[in-house]
Formats: structure tokens, C-alpha cells, sequence
DNA sequence: ATCATTATTTGCGATGTGGTATCTAAAGGG
DNA sequence: CCCTTTAGATACCACATCGCAAATAATGAT
């Protein structure tokens, strides 16, 4: 059952987490390892034993976000009763995540991946593989709004997908640039207008 | 004439773009000093005398970078015979910045700036003051247009304002993420067809 | 109980960091 | 020609950085 030796000492997604909150604030380059083995509550060698150096820790953290942001995306779209509510529940939840905290910090991956894109290969494909899955999660969702009927025959779903990416995008940036919950939340709103049409008067 | 003491060695102005293009490239907690001082052909102590210690130079580098922008939204926006063509113009340009050189870098303020602003105040507002002057003057050209009849009397001037802003944003990210000009040069093109809308057959 | 195996702790080392004190060089003022 | 003033060069400091070697602890296997 269990594995041979001695048993490690902590849950590597809990230490994960505490990982993660650090280079979200910091961002890549300015994170130390003393400072994340302080978050983690572990000392460097483990650290190395568990995830190797700080550029393999960084992109552990990336695609743990990510997977939670992808997780958010179809539970929204899922719950939804229709494609336009599940894309605005989407976006909601995401300026939720953009903005809790008492500093605001936008997207991990889009917001602090950015910076060291250039220098480190693997960070800029992860983060292009992050907004190209984003534009085609848009993309896919606007085809079945359109099959469904939710929008009209000429939609051109691959531009609408990818102007909801970029107004994502932008919403990460405003927000950890200081934008309030309340301002990004218009532009979500704003976005969905002219993605869906004016929102129809519903009931009544 | 001349002022006092010796002469400086340097042409500010031309150093400073020497600290902007590395700033550029490896973002600001990435650059050391002495990478700075080496492509400035400046030793340290000259490099705190002429621009203080290491977060003025890079703000110093951040506004000539937005000054730079704001200048070539006017020369864009001013040539131009119709604001649709002018806004699309700047978005252009914006793009052939975004991705020139053999590294794609997109926009030194947007892409640079965002990893730090948590951790540097005045990081995080000149980010702030940036993207809100870059709504303002897409908002401003688009009042101009609907007051010269380009735009609907209808037309939300400042969310479309806010949505040409975004569109920037995405831009710059998806420029440092690697996409091609020509990409980039498509998501230009919807979105100005989503604010202007579709293009009128010119001529013939 | 002893050994093999894995995790943690301690401590270290080589290098790089931002920032500065000190000295030298080049100009103008008297 | 000397003095002041400013800029540059050299050398340095204290500290933080990443990464690792060696030793120690905790488990399962035998």
C-alpha cells in the first residue's frame, strides 16, 4: 500500500496552493525560493526532491490555475440554462477570482506568465496554449448557442469566441491593475451585449 | 552655456531606450543592473546619478514607452480621413510594435508592468493611468465619429471605447504569448468591424 | 532487529544582487 | 594656473540568490 520510505510530511496540492499564492503576487522572478519554501512550509531540498527547481514549481502552479479556471468554465456553461447566462457566470466567476483577496491579482497565468514569456520557452507555451483554449472554449460554446438557436444562422462564432477571449484578457490586466469588481463587471456585461444581442426582456 | 562641472558621456534620451529594450524583453525584477549598465554602455554610479536607483529608471523607461504610443495615436488618428480608418490604423501600428524584432515582446507597460504592480505602487498606477487613457482616447475619437456621422446617434461611445481598449490589451498579450502579425491583424479587423460595423463597400 | 528506501534537516558554497564610497577625469570660473 | 563642479571608473559592501552535499530521521521489507 504504502509506498517504501519515509512517508513526506505534507499534501503536495495543499503546498501547491500555498506555491501559487505566492507567484501570483509576485510573479515569477521576484518569488524566492526562501520566501516559497516559507509559504510552503518546507526547506529548499524538499522542495527540489517534490517539484525540481523553481522554474518546474512556477509552471506546477500555472497549470494547476489553469485547470481550475477550465474546471470554473464548465461548471458555468454546464449549470447555465442558456449559453448567454453560462458565459456571463463564467466571466462573473472569474473577476471573482481576479479580484478576491485584499490586493487584487488577476489571472496567474496571463497576468504574471507575460513578463518571463520571452526568457522561458515553456512559460510562453503554456500561456499560448492557455489563450488559445480559451478562445475555442468561447468558440465551441458560441456554435452550440448558435445551434441551439441562441443566435442567428450568420453568426461568425470564431471572431465572437475570440473577442470574449480578449475581453477576458483585458479583465485579468484591469483587475490587477486596480479595476474594481464593479468596473470589470460591466465590461463582462457590456461584452455579452454585443456578443448576444441585447439582453431580451425576460419574463414579464 | 554649457553647465558647470563635465559633461556627460551620454545622450539620455538614446541610454534610455538601451534600458527600455532590455526591460522590454526580460521585464523588470528579471533585469540586473548590470545588464542595464552594459547595454546603456554606463557603469553603475553614473546610472544612479542620471536616473536614480533601479524602479525610477524602469518608470522612467515605462513613460517614454506610453509617450511613444499616445504619439502615435495622434499621428494616426490625425492623418487618417475617417476615425475608422484612423482607429484602425493605430491599431496596426500598435501590432507592427507589438511584434517586431525576432522576439515578439507586445507592450512594454501592459506586458511588463502587470507582473509587478502588486509589489510596486507606482508600477501598478501608471499601469492604471495607461489603460485609462487608452479608454478615454478610443471613447473621445469615437464621440468625434458619431458627432461626424460615422456612428449611430445611438452608439455607447464609452463602452465601445472600453471594448477597443480590451481589444488592445489582448493584443499586447497575445503578441508576447507568440501570435503572428497576421493574427493579430484579424482581431483588429472584427473588432473594428464589430464597433464601426461592417465595412462599406468603398468605391465601386 | 537490521537493512534498504525515501524524506527532512543542516549547513555550505559559488555566484549575483542592488547600492555606495572613493578616487580620478574633464570641463568652466576666477 | 588653481579651484570648484560635475561625471566617470574602480573597488567594495552586505546581503540574497539558487542549488546541492552530507548527515539524520522515519518508514517498509526481510
Amino acid at each position: 500500500m504504502s509506498p517504501r520510505g519515509r512517508p513526506r510530511e505534507f499534501e503536495p496540492d495543499r503546498v501547491l496552493d500555498q506555491a501559487l499564492d505566492v507567484f501570483w503576487t509576485r510573479g515569477y522572478a521576484a518569488s524566492s525560493l526562501d520566501e516559497l519554501g516559507a509559504a510552503m512550509g518546507i526547506a529548499r531540498p524538499s522542495l527540489y526532491k517534490a517539484f525540481g527547481d523553481k522554474e518546474a514549481l512556477y509552471l506546477a502552479t500555472l497549470e494547476r490555475f489553469r485547470d481550475g479556471m477550465a474546471e470554473t468554465f464548465r461548471a458555468c456553461v454546464v449549470e447555465a440554462t442558456t449559453r448567454r447566462a453560462g458565459v456571463l457566470g463564467f466571466l462573473r466567476a472569474s473577476i471573482e477570482r481576479y479580484t478576491a483577496g485584499d490586493t487584487a491579482r488577476g489571472c496567474l497565468v496571463l497576468c504574471t506568465g507575460l513578463a518571463d514569456a520571452p526568457t522561458v520557452p515553456r512559460v510562453k507555451q503554456l500561456l499560448a496554449n492557455m489563450i488559445a483554449e480559451l478562445d475555442a472554449a468561447y468558440t465551441t460554446t458560441l456554435r452550440a448557442a448558435r445551434n441551439a438557436g441562441e443566435l442567428s444562422r450568420r453568426t461568425d462564432v470564431a471572431a465572437l469566441g475570440r473577442l470574449l477571449g480578449s475581453t477576458q484578457h483585458s479583465l485579468a490586466m484591469r483587475a490587477r491593475a486596480g479595476a474594481t469588481a464593479a468596473e470589470l463587471d460591466r465590461i463582462a456585461v457590456e461584452a455579452i451585449a454585443i456578443v448576444f444581442g441585447p439582453e431580451r426582456a425576460s419574463r414579464r
